[in-house]
DNA sequence: TATATACTTCAATCATTATTGAAGTATTAT
DNA sequence: ATAATACTTCAATAATGATTGAAGTATATA
């Protein structure tokens, strides 16, 4: 599918953070990230789901940029996550646009008999 | 996985909102109803996919509450879509809610060596 | 050096989802 | 009534993604 859109979204970048985030225990644990939870244990505990589990899908979110990972300086065992705020930005840029209501166009259909145009819900007077 | 959340998004129907928008035509699609486009021909004719398909995607985004239908009153074969604005709203409540950057805490991991609290990227003092 | 810890990667399986083609429905035109 | 239109549903297959268990890596402790 090539670039015919004519909106200023990056639609390919869109889709594949979405994808990424609808994800249940993906969503959970990002939410985790975002309450300050830091480490794999921490989340697996919190989740009740397998470490190598939590390691699959914090890989699947440092792959779409969405989180962060660093090492302890004293012991480098320890891995600890955050999530990526410039990435975050990003993404509610492009939800917020994308999604804005006010995009919405009154335009009628230029196929069918046009017996329609009266009754579209956009096109109606809203009380 | 029960309700173990404090916060107040609903995180199980933002998952499946998610979930059905992240999926490249249908966010395509989605994106030609905001345009105004209206009907499944149009919409094939426009994406280069088969009608049935069309008719699929459009199912699942109906069955999600993102898209309303209606039959033209004329010829009631033609049938057209639109974006459904109130699940549009709360979509954006609740994406915005939940991805809010204020709502990262800098909180400190509760295990490890504690070796950590001077380096991670949250607390740090950002420029 | 041997063992333990904390996590990651890999290969295989299971489940879910997208896609396709054919049949089906509802409506209108002839 | 018959045929055509516009779309939908169904069943089957293909593709994708989640999950699991085992092996692997890196680091630290005894």
């Amino acid at each position: 599918m090539t670039s015919n859109f004519p909106y200023p979204t990056n639609l390919q970048s869109l889709t594949m953070h979405l994808k990424v985030l609808a994800e249940p225990k993906r969503l959970q644990i990002f939410h985790l990230l975002m309450e300050g939870v830091h480490c794999n244990c921490e989340l697996g505990e919190s989740l009740q789901i397998a470490p190598n589990l939590i390691s699959h899908h914090l890989r699947v979110l440092r792959d779409a940029g969405l989180v962060n990972v660093e090492n302890d300086i004293i012991d480098a065992r320890w891995v600890y996550y955050s999530i990526n705020k410039g990435t975050l930005n990003e993404l509610n840029k492009a939800f917020t646009d994308f999604f804005d209501p006010n995009r919405i166009k009154p335009r009628l259909p230029t196929c069918g008999p046009q017996g329609n145009i009266i009754h579209l819900e956009e096109i109606a007077v809203k009380t």
